[in-house]
RNA sequence: CCCCUCGUAGUUUAAUGGAUAGAACAUCGGCCUUCUAAGCCGAAUACGAAGGUUCGAUUCCUUCCGAGGGGACCA
């Protein structure tokens, strides 16, 4: 629709000025805040210093121009100029009628679009490692992530989910050597994976701390990594080995409930031997020697100076992120790839990014660094409640616990139900509390109350969901019918105009949201949708509406808006609830 | 010392260079015999400081103040 208004407009620029130099991309078809329309251009302000004319004149030569034109006059009721220059466009009726059959007959594909279409992006995140927790910071890359991934679908691009997990280095030995060391309980192999993990992170923990005090223990941990690397057939690799497998089980379970499966799973290990071979074939090019270590001197670039090969002859994580970049490529024939991380590896990635395209240049512009920032409880990084570093099983099981006290849920379901609801109305809150805040920002909560279940929060999208499921089926039930709802709509409220006018930008936001990355941008929409539909719902029964077409015309706005809201939600990773 | 990000109501935050800076929480005041009150309606409160570019700056540029992050063998 705005594509469209848009192609009239520029077309009545051109006959009007032969030769104007206005640059497309500057005009501008936006949302209009809310007392002046619907959409709103600033093309007689962008034409004014051109044609050297006042912008209010122009803006008045074009809405005469625009009310003699055929499609606009079906698709816009009111045209009107407002100071400095602004034109504003009010949606008709025929409108509205177009949009909600759209929603309707496209129902969960509705507002996909093409500009994807063909093309291929992978999308890393999560990244955890193995032998040890499962922190808040990858909950923040698993939600994001997917949340991403999701977009790009939107967009109507393949998209490959990928996870890069580090299941060698030190940190794995630390772990390793206190399982070793430590007494198991006589069920430890009776076990689930999620009780074992958190036995082998204490023991994580442990060993960092042997590693740091203890020479005898630091000594030992050293010779596990070596064992580890070299493969060594032996206690220590095979300990690493089976803590490995509960690891990822693990991963996988948790990830899991949050709604994710990957594509392709890239293990440190995996990566290991060519990450050697890639800095070795460019070395002399790309990187140089420098106190016994193969460096990349980032200077000339406007980057730091980052070691890729320690002088032991070890890749560094810049040179595995490397070979994970092009083995990327070379299996999946991308696009595009994305890798989300926090936002501390910002400047890392510069350099690797940087690196990558001086091997080959057609890696330009396809490596794609998306960073976030931190998840803080009251501004810090830790919480004296759960531990040193709080845990995603902890940060999940609050969620659920504050759902449970404060949703009131009807006493008549069965147990699976509730149980149902509570999950998906604390993953609701968790994951719309971060994914509500911009990318690159830190995230600061109140631990007493950090997921919220009213005001701008993912419950009060799902209860307005819900509302409108129970009202459809009420209506449905009382002989309601929706039988030829594409045309004979009828609205004649404020409340009824400004739903169908905020459900007709749905496209439009996922759209921005898609190419900026940004699903903030959907948290804010969903929110006023959610709005408008319970002031509608508020002010115009259905049930006890006027006359049919009234009746009809509410419900297909219920249904539209209800659609939209689930194909929202769908964007952020977020599953509907049909009652609660 | 250098580089990056960020400073908006009491708090958490939004605004592709545009119109009266938009919300939520908390506070105060209304609305359930009526489609699920996790809701609706109303009140009050904000752009760190100073310059500059522009018809127009919260947004772009400079300086200062404040917070966080990064800067060779960790990631």
């Amino acid at each position: 629709m705005k594509d469209q208004i848009r192609k009239i407009i520029l077309k009545i620029v051109d006959n009007l000025w032969e030769k104007n130099d206005l640059k497309k991309s500057e005009i501008e078809i936006n949302k209009a805040p809310e007392k002046f329309g619907d959409y709103s251009t600033n093309v007689a302000m962008k034409l004014a210093r051109i044609v050297k004319k006042n912008p209010l004149e122009i803006a008045e030569i074009i809405k005469e121009k625009l009310s003699t034109d055929s499609v606009a006059q079906s698709l816009i009721e009111k045209i009107e100029v407002a100071k400095p220059g602004f034109i504003n466009f009010y949606f008709s009726q025929k409108a509205y009628e177009k949009i909600l059959a759209d929603i309707l007959k496209q129902g969960d594909r509705y507002g996909f679009s093409k500009l994807g279409q063909g093309k291929k992006v992978m999308v890393e995140f999560g990244q955890p490692n193995t032998h040890k927790a499962i922190t808040v910071g990858h909950l923040k890359s698993a939600v994001s992530g997917l949340s991403v991934v999701k977009l790009f679908e939107a967009l109507g691009y393949e998209v490959i989910r990928a996870n890069f997990f580090g299941d060698v280095g030190m940190q794995v030995a630390k772990s390793t050597w206190a399982m070793i060391k430590k007494e198991l309980p006589s069920e430890f192999e009776d076990w689930k994976n999620d009780k074992k993990m958190e036995f082998v992170n204490e023991a994580y923990v442990e060993g960092a701390n042997a590693f740091k005090d203890n020479p005898q223990a630091e000594a030992e941990i050293r010779k596990i990594n070596k064992d580890i690397y070299a493969k060594t057939d032996n206690k220590n690799y095979q300990w690493y080995q089976k803590i490995r497998e509960w690891s990822i089980e693990y991963q996988n379970e948790v990830f899991a409930k949050l709604g994710i499966e990957y594509d392709r799973q890239y293990p440190e290990s995996e990566v290991y031997q060519d990450a050697i071979k890639i800095v070795e074939q460019h070395q002399g090019k790309i990187f140089e020697e420098s106190q016994g270590a193969i460096v990349y001197k980032g200077k000339k670039d406007g980057l730091h100076t980052w070691v890729f090969l320690t002088k032991e002859g070890n890749p560094t994580y810049s040179a595995k992120d490397l070979a994970l970049a092009v083995k990327k490529f070379s299996e999946y024939d991308l696009d595009l790839a994305i890798v989300t991380t926090s936002v501390e590896q910002t400047d890392y990635f510069k350099a690797v990014i940087k690196v990558l395209e001086k091997i080959d240049k057609n890696f330009e512009g396809k490596y794609k660094h998306v960073p976030f920032g931190w998840l803080l409880m009251n501004g810090k990084k830790t919480s004296s409640r759960m531990g040193k570093t709080i845990k995603c099983v902890d940060i999940v099981a609050e969620a659920m616990q504050l759902a449970k006290e404060k949703i009131a849920i009807d006493k008549d379901y069965s147990s699976e139900q509730k149980q149902e609801i509570i999950n998906k109305v604390a993953l609701a809150g968790l994951k719309f509390l971060i994914l509500s805040h911009e990318f690159h920002k830190d995230i600061n909560y109140n631990p007493e109350e950090f997921i919220k279940l009213n005001g701008f929060s993912g419950p009060f999208i799902l209860y307005s969901y819900i509302r409108i499921n129970s009202i459809v089926k009420k209506v449905s039930a009382k002989g309601g019918s929706v039988s030829g709802w594409d045309d004979n709509l009828r609205f004649e409220s404020d409340h009824e105009k400004q739903l169908a006018s905020a459900l007709l930008m749905y496209s439009d936001t996922v759209l921005r949201a898609g190419i900026e990355i940004a699903p903030h941008i959907i948290c804010n929409y969903l929110y006023e949708v959610a709005q408008k539909f319970n002031s509608f719902y508020e002010n115009c029964s259905i049930q006890k509406a006027e006359n049919e077409v009234q009746k009809k015309s509410r419900l297909v706005l219920a249904m539209a808006t209800g659609q939209i809201l689930k194909n929202g939600l769908g964007l952020l990773g977020i599953e509907t609830l049909e009652k609660m």
